[in-house]
DNA sequence: CGACTCATTGACGTAGCTCAAGGTATGTGG
DNA sequence: CCACATACCTTGAGCTACGTCAATGAGTCG
């Protein structure tokens, strides 16, 4: 049974060369740029090549939760056709060097109604999507700053996970912005597990030391 | 521009000849039932026909989220063929008699696959689910009880709302639970409003008698 | 090597939680 | 129709987790 993910890659990467001979236009985005221009809702979607991006929700008192990450092999943002309120207020930024392909909504709209198996699969990555919304929304909501950050420290590794020494590259600023807590109080949650040898604190990185201890630490939901 | 709404209906109306004649099993729930057993992956899904049901989340500390409501003309859950996790805490139950359509996935996944207006559908579906808990998770997070209510209130009745005189009939221990907040700081809020005549509260029943005051208090986002 | 970003820790204020007590509708059985 | 039970609602008092403000230290880069 699957648990939240907070990076996508790979959900569309047998698509690959499906999405290469189909009318688009290719893209490249310098590390930091934004994929497309914040205030509006979706006109365009991307399949990314190489590189990674990161979504957050931009809120009206200035601050952003950071909602997921996009790596190669995955199309952002998902396929629809209503227009909804908070989209002007998505954004999503490269983190490195980004190459994607770019669809209009309607370039995309064609693929859908031709391409069964492209279709399953665009329902598949809504299920996995609400499933970390679900998951952040219903049951994160609930637990404490300390647990908040023990389930991300151990959800956020997963895919690439051995028994130990796994790491977490991101600021303190951007983790806390995930969980919507203010980086002091993050800060004082890695102190405790700096403490008890689970992580390893650096400058835009954390080192997981002891994965078992931290799954320990985490709530039945999360493991 | 659609804003996020809480109760699900009609989406899947222009289906209802289309699910009848297709394989399935009549199903008729009374109030208070769960259409199904909690604690495993969804196994079916079901097409209401009459009745409303509340979806939420239990949490392992007791305490549960409510994320949703459904009524006549909608499917629910969401189809798709991955297991996640947390759907085993997600229970379903029947706030009224609920007659519906139940189908297995292997029954609906046929429907899927050779029903092309289906399938766009579930997608917008989805999309919409995603922008309700994007609303929660992202926005309101950042919110105070008293701005979570006012924008709960104004949203809840959106469908069937005119300029004044609209009603949530919900017990407030139910509206603390969709926001995540204590019953008796809910109740703290609901006294603001009262005095400031935009809402009457009543046992199990809000009255909203100023609908364009209580928009003043909402957030942007809400609006 | 200076400037900037990121990380850490302490002091203090407050929103919201828990506990507790009492009030008011609604339903039920005699 | 009344007595009683059972929700549901309201308000107060005290506690605490977490936010803000502020000062300082530690990496990294041009």
């Amino acid at each position: 049974m699957r648990t939240p993910r907070y990076l996508f890659t790979g959900d569309f990467a047998a698509f690959a060369d499906y999405f290469r001979a189909q009318p688009h236009q290719e893209r490249r985005f310098r590390k930091g740029d934004c994929l497309w221009a914040p205030g509006q809702p979706f006109q365009s979607l991307y399949y990314i090549l190489s590189g990674v991006a990161q979504t957050y929700t931009a809120h009206e008192n200035g601050r952003r939760k950071i909602t997921s990450f996009h790596g190669a092999g995955t199309v952002f943002p998902g396929y629809h056709q209503q227009d909804f309120r908070i989209e002007s207020a998505i954004v999503t930024v490269a983190l490195t060097d980004l190459h994607a392909l770019e669809f209009t909504k309607e370039q995309f709209r064609r693929m859908f109604a031709e391409n069964a198996r492209l279709n399953a699969q665009v329902v598949e990555w809504y299920a996995s999507y609400v499933n970390l919304l679900l998951y952040e929304a219903a049951h994160q909501e609930y637990n404490s700053t300390f647990l908040k950050l023990c389930n991300l420290l151990y959800l956020l590794p997963a895919q690439q996970a051995g028994p130990d020494g796994c790491v977490v590259a991101m600021t303190q600023d951007d983790l806390a912005d995930i969980l919507c807590v203010s980086r002091v109080q993050l800060t004082r949650g890695l102190s405790v597990l700096r403490a008890e040898q689970i992580i390893r604190t650096h400058r835009g990185r954390i080192d997981i030391l002891d994965r078992p201890a931290l799954a320990q630490y985490c709530s039945l939901e999360t493991r």
